[in-house]
DNA sequence: CATACACATAC
RNA sequence: AUUGUAUGUGUAUG
């Protein structure tokens, strides 16, 4: 929580992460958060309103820092038990599933069967159509049923808005903690109901189509129609459904909308609800369009994807204006750190739309306009002159002679528009250096939620395992937590939240070995030292602050009576020695 | 190897 | 000051 972008940012109260969280003592918060869990009355939440992509505007529900709190508590122990019951084909807001994974999903599912008849939908205002009472019994046909659970979500789900009279049982808030998972949960019932009659029943034999007998006996013997095959693929309130002919197609969203409406109260927003063939045009799904088009062998089809134009093209716009402001940078160094923000947005689209097979000529469109325009800002800003002479500090460079992202720009001869500082060719990157990448189907082995599941993850992406269970050696009961909180005589300025939490993170960086001595640290003689005590509140417990000692190690380096021969008596190497003077050293220097 | 902080995208 | 969940990339620090 307090990585986010909106940590300081209070909701109806004046509170905020930093002054109301991190700063405090811990016991106080702690105290303040159970408190919370007796009788729980969440406040209001603060209504914000943002411009959306469509020009409609979205209303933000911003709950206060607490409240996020315990909405992260709540959310934190029913992810799990919900993910179990979530259909595998939803994709949006779940941990470690992505666009890209729905993306590949439609794609394949259109290749493998050959149906080509899409239907994407469309629920209007999905958020804040959630209905309560609705709401409360799906979860507890998810087996939450423990009351003191419920009535607190109930509580926040009812919990009105600062400045607006009505309250109504309708709506969970755009920016809620548990939002998005509850959001999933609602949606949970559609999803059985569009897959139970086909999708599920195929499992073992994934797409194999089309040449069953036409009449199925159910166990009464009674004749029933084969069901229409269809598949889903959800992203939260966005869905897709792919079928084999356009009757079918019909039919099912006939279905679908009185489901939504009659069963979960929610509106199938039929005018932008679409029936499409992909062989003859596109579909539009996450920013990406999709169509089949004839491939170069006589007969079949493959999957041509690309950003949807006119997203890209607002895009671009926002870029442009961006570039053009580089001209204004008060130095240089400013408009260095700027070319960097310009270079990590044009990375940021090539990253999003890379798992386009169409993505590259869709950018093409737009690369001349951008080099120019930041060629030209930059000289605008450093004088018609920079751009001549020999020493041009302003000019076009070969992107592999530039200095910054060198893994990306060693791979091509194009020239950029580049400003020479120093040592440094810094170049600005070129929307054509966008690269198709296939997109990968999602593992649904791979999940955080099992043991197997994040062994899978692990290795594929190549990496060790964390070797702590940072919550056993530093929760708030664990031996090192009671410790501390034993020790009177600790200054609170030093010892906040703050400092609880990353004492953790400098312990796994310090690979629990002792900074001193190099050995390692058992849980019970666990201590933490600020390198530099006199930093500000907000700087001194940065992890890059704070190193993992001995207990008894701590105490000899702050034991100044103990010189280096005496620590050399006492059994210390001549290395722990040295690193005992260099922290010592350290914080004689600070305290000047 | 790790974390923290910028940017991008989806909803 | 524009909140949230998720994914991805880059830079910096040890
Ligand atoms: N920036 C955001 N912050 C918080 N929640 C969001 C945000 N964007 C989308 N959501 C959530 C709340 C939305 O109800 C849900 C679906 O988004 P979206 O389809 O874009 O709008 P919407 O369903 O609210 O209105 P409509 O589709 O009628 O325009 O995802």
């Amino acid at each position: 929580m307090k990585g986010n972008k909106g940590s300081d940012t209070p909701g109806v109260d004046e509170k905020t992460m930093r002054t109301d969280i991190l700063n405090k003592d811990f016991k106080k918060v702690l105290k303040e958060v159970k408190n919370q869990f007796q009788h729980y009355t969440p406040n209001m939440v603060r209504r914000v309103h943002i411009p959306k992509d469509n020009g409609e505007t979205r209303p933000l529900g911003i709950p206060t820092i607490v409240d996020r709190v315990v909405q992260e508590c709540i959310r934190s122990v029913l992810e799990p038990i919900c993910e179990a019951q979530f259909f595998e084909h939803s994709y949006g807001f779940r941990q470690w599933r992505s666009t890209e994974h729905a993306l590949s999903r439609v794609t394949d599912v259109v290749q493998k069967t050959g149906y080509h008849w899409v239907i994407e939908g469309d629920i209007s205002k999905f958020f804040d159509t959630v209905n309560h009472t609705k709401l409360i019994k799906i979860l507890w046909s998810f087996g939450i049923q423990d009351r003191r659970i419920l009535m607190m979500i109930k509580a926040m789900l009812q919990s009105g808005v600062m400045d607006e009279i009505i309250k109504s049982d309708l709506g969970t808030p755009q920016g809620g903690i548990i939002s998005p998972l509850l959001a999933n949960v609602y949606l949970t019932p559609f999803d059985n109901f569009v897959t139970r009659e086909y999708e599920r029943k195929k499992l073992r034999k994934e797409y194999s189509s089309g040449q069953r007998s036409l009449i199925l006996r159910g166990l009464s013997g009674k004749p029933r129609i084969k069901p229409i095959p269809c598949y889903l693929i959800r992203y939260a309130d966005d869905w897709v459904v792919v079928t084999n002919s356009k009757k079918n197609a019909e039919k099912l969203v006939y279905k679908y909308e009185k489901y939504l409406r009659e069963t979960l109260k929610l509106t199938l927003s039929i005018t932008k609800t679409k029936i499409t063939n992909v062989r003859s045009k596109a579909i539009e799904f996450l920013g990406y369009k999709y169509k089949q088009v004839r491939g170069k062998a006589e007969k079949g089809y493959i999957s041509r994807t690309k950003p949807i134009e006119d997203k890209l093209d607002k895009k671009i716009i926002e870029l442009l204006k961006d570039i053009k402001m580089l001209k204004k940078c008060k130095d240089t160094e400013t408009l260095i750190s700027d070319i960097n923000i310009i270079n990590s947005k044009i990375r940021g689209l090539i990253n999003y739309y890379q798992v386009t097979t169409w993505g590259s000529e869709s950018m093409k469109k737009y690369n001349q306009r951008v080099r120019w325009a930041a060629y030209r800002a930059i000289r605008r800003r450093l004088g018609a002159k920079s751009a001549k002479g020999k020493n041009k500090k302003v000019d076009w460079m070969r992107a592999n002679l530039c200095t910054n992202l060198i893994e990306l720009h060693s791979n091509y001869t194009t020239t950029l528009p580049t400003l020479k500082y120093k040592e440094h060719v810094i170049g600005v990157t070129d929307l054509a250096f966008i690269k198709f990448q296939q997109p990968t189907l999602f593992n649904q082995m791979e999940t955080p939620f099992t043991k197997e599941g994040r062994e899978r993850h692990l290795t594929r992406l190549r990496k060790r395992p964390k070797q702590f269970r940072l919550d056993f050696i530093f929760g708030a009961d664990a031996m090192a937590t009671r410790r501390l909180l034993a020790n009177k005589k600790k200054k609170k300025r030093l010892y906040n939240f703050e400092f609880y939490l990353n004492r953790a993170y400098a312990f796994n960086r310090d690979k629990g070995k002792c900074r001193i001595c190099g050995k390692e640290i058992a849980p019970h003689e666990i201590e933490t030292h600020h390198v530099n005590p006199n930093l500000t509140t907000e700087l001194v417990n940065r992890v890059s602050n704070l190193a993992s000692l001995h207990a008894s190690c701590h105490n000899d380096m702050h034991n100044l009576t103990l010189t280096e021969t005496l620590l050399l008596a006492k059994g210390y190497t001549t290395t722990s020695v040295k690193k005992i003077l260099n922290f010592r050293n350290k914080l004689a220097m600070n305290s000047l």
